[in-house]
DNA sequence: AGAAAAGATGAGCCCTTGCTCAGGTTGTGT
DNA sequence: ACACAACCTGAGCAAGGGCTCATCTTTTCT
């Protein structure tokens, strides 16, 4: 593996695919990679094992991406943008109600997101902080982004920083839900993980509260 | 880089150091890994930089390493080490007080043991999952059973299940804790950001009190 | 049909990394 | 002083991985 140098690539000739044929092999690149990660981890999807799997040569795969980098670059994308989805169709029905009653469809959403592809995600993850560019936080941000939203639509949980209490609230469901699913999968069906992550947030939420006066 | 089969490594002749200036030699190695992890992130660290930079031959390295992955894992230890101590040392006088007045000190105590070193703690945390045996779960799990104990400590909280709401706990902190260092080091310090651990600790423990009866 | 563009192929060059080994140097015990 | 063990050295080999390019096949367009 040569070392990549700190001088970026500057690979000018990668072509687009515009055929039918072309978009197939792109897409079975792409699944192969996602696959290779998940069964075999990051070590093991070199650009050789890649084109092997997707059943195409490995010139077809320097023909659309600049190397390995350029596909995980593709994967994160992708994943990134269906967990967007999962997020936002869940947090469009919260009109206003009361607090405990929407906070755990937020959760079971988080999860249900995090459950698109629990194995690829963390593996991605271990990738996303060293390569530069694109990354999972952009997810992060992104939910970040919806619950200060949120927040501030609901002036009646008086919460003083919207932004601040957002974030936290986010990396924090987020440390728990990637430590669990890494560590104890099952668990996060569970009924009591549920309730317990409810807890955190509703928890967090109160204790922000301007008023204490309860 | 050929291929880390599947098969370990059944190496039988790595020697351990006994006179004084090989102790130095396998510090001098420790030393140099951390420094690379540090400065140019996990891909750098290969055994003939890790050689070059602490000065020695790479054949004094196979001598007491097996390899790069041996050089990780007692990093990871050392450092886990370091950690636990600190935590282990901020935990001790935390005898029957108001609930905020001891969160605080744990919480600060947790911060000071992720600035350790806290790029370090980032990169290895990257290679911890991947590898077997031994890891910064470890340090989590340390962690929570000292919670856990301090939970059951305290009746008057009301836990209804320490080991679980101190996981949740352990596994949120520390992904605030992670997420903070890697995307905004410098929060970490700020008044407002201590507030917000605390609140999401306090909070969760107050909700997750067996009587509601305030 | 014929030409040109798009797509696909894979042997193989070049590079780096892991690691060994034969031989030299320094320390230790007697 | 002598022997033996501990220690160190580094050239170089084997194993792969990244990536190119000359060549062949298929599709598209006129």
């Amino acid at each position: 593996m040569p070392a990549r140098a700190p001088t970026k690539k500057p690979k000018i000739r990668r072509r687009s695919p515009v055929q039918g044929r072309s978009q197939a092999t792109v897409e079975a690149l792409v699944t192969a990679t996602a696959q290779i990660l998940v069964a075999r981890g990051l070590e093991a999807a070199t650009t050789n094992a890649i084109a092997a799997r997707a059943g195409v040569s490995i010139g077809s795969l320097y023909q659309y991406f600049d190397g390995r980098d350029a596909l995980l670059v593709e994967l994160i994308r992708r994943h990134v943008e269906a967990m967007k989805a999962v997020v936002a169709g869940g947090l469009d029905q919260l009109e206003g109600a009361p607090l405990l009653s929407i906070v755990r469809p937020i959760i079971q959403g988080l999860i249900a997101a995090h459950r698109v592809a629990p194995r690829l995600h963390q593996v991605l993850h271990q990738v996303a902080p060293v390569r530069g560019e694109a990354s999972l936080d952009d997810f992060e941000d992104f939910v970040a982004a919806q619950v200060a939203l949120a927040l501030r639509g609901r002036p009646d949980l008086g919460i003083g920083e919207p932004e601040l209490t957002a974030r936290i609230l986010v990396t924090a469901t987020g440390g728990v839900m990637r430590t669990t699913l890494r560590r104890e999968p099952e668990q996060i069906r569970s009924e009591a993980f549920v309730d317990a992550m409810v807890a955190l947030v509703v928890g967090f939420l109160r204790e922000s509260s301007v008023d204490v006066t309860e």
